[in-house]
DNA sequence: ATAATATACTATAAAAAGGTAGCATTTTAT
DNA sequence: ATAAAATGCTACCTTTTTATAGTATATTAT
């Protein structure tokens, strides 16, 4: 499973974000905890504001938020978003005129397993996240190593 | 499912040439069918040949063919060959340090939706791929439309 | 007001992926 | 022998992705 770079550092933002309790995240502390390069991080933070999943605030005291509830926001829109929306529907082989009315010879297959995985993606939401995070931090020391 | 370009040729070229029955495949035969760069598609193939798939074979009537029998080559073969043997064993979130011992959050559901799916790559060879080609050709126009 | 601390924007560099061109080498039909 | 037809190799170019630097703009505690 190959997603950019840039759509992973996006999930793991957000899922930074998600887990913890804080009441603002300014790009400087996420660049710190979770490593990712500065100017990268802060335009990536900008981007998925515009996308609508976070919201920026300016000025002193400001930093960034979840800008809805995060039951409202799963792992596909978020993956879809970075990716475009056909990133999860693609052919296996490529062909561009692989479609319903001329399937290519691994669609059907193709098509089940993969619906098996983007309904993962669709199933949980950034809630559920923070959920299991928040029952897991009793059993298991360390959930995110960064 | 987001694979490089690369390897969706790989996979192109393959099923094709698994899927015809022709004795040789030269390059210039494959390129001109899928439409795949000319040099691109050469490097390319004598990539997949240096990693067992198919054998070259130079000089006049000479083109490339599958080296071992279909059954034994699965799609999972092909995508770790070209993408890397952790291709698809990466984390979601893109966390280096999530393995067994220190899982993230969302590795059991991310890894059980991920299993079914190279299951399915796994399971189908490029003999199965040929046995399909074969029996749908009858129903289907143009099953492959290049 | 002003300094401190944020994000926003723009331009550019570096690295990776994708693609092209030309020539060398190998094989075989003639 | 030789020409034709094939792969092999190397160097380079283009595009996309990832990363960096510097400056502008916004907000607020003091």
């Amino acid at each position: 499973m190959i997603l950019s770079k840039t759509t992973e550092y996006a999930l793991n933002v957000l899922a930074f974000m998600a887990t913890r309790n804080k009441e603002m995240y300014p790009a400087d502390y996420l660049c710190k905890e979770l490593k990712i390069p500065r100017q990268y991080l802060k335009r990536l933070l900008t981007d998925l504001s515009k996308k609508g999943f976070i919201t920026s605030i300016r000025g002193r005291n400001g930093g960034f938020i979840f800008s809805r509830d995060l039951s409202t926001i799963n792992f596909l829109h978020v993956i879809e978003a970075m990716e475009g929306p056909e990133a999860m529907n693609t052919c296996l082989l490529g062909f561009t005129a692989c479609i319903v009315d001329h399937p290519c010879v691994m669609h059907d297959l193709w098509t089940k397993a993969r619906s098996k995985m983007t309904e993962t993606l669709t199933n949980t939401s950034f809630a559920d996240l923070k959920n299991k995070y928040d029952k897991d931090k009793k059993s298991i020391a360390q959930i995110i190593i960064h």
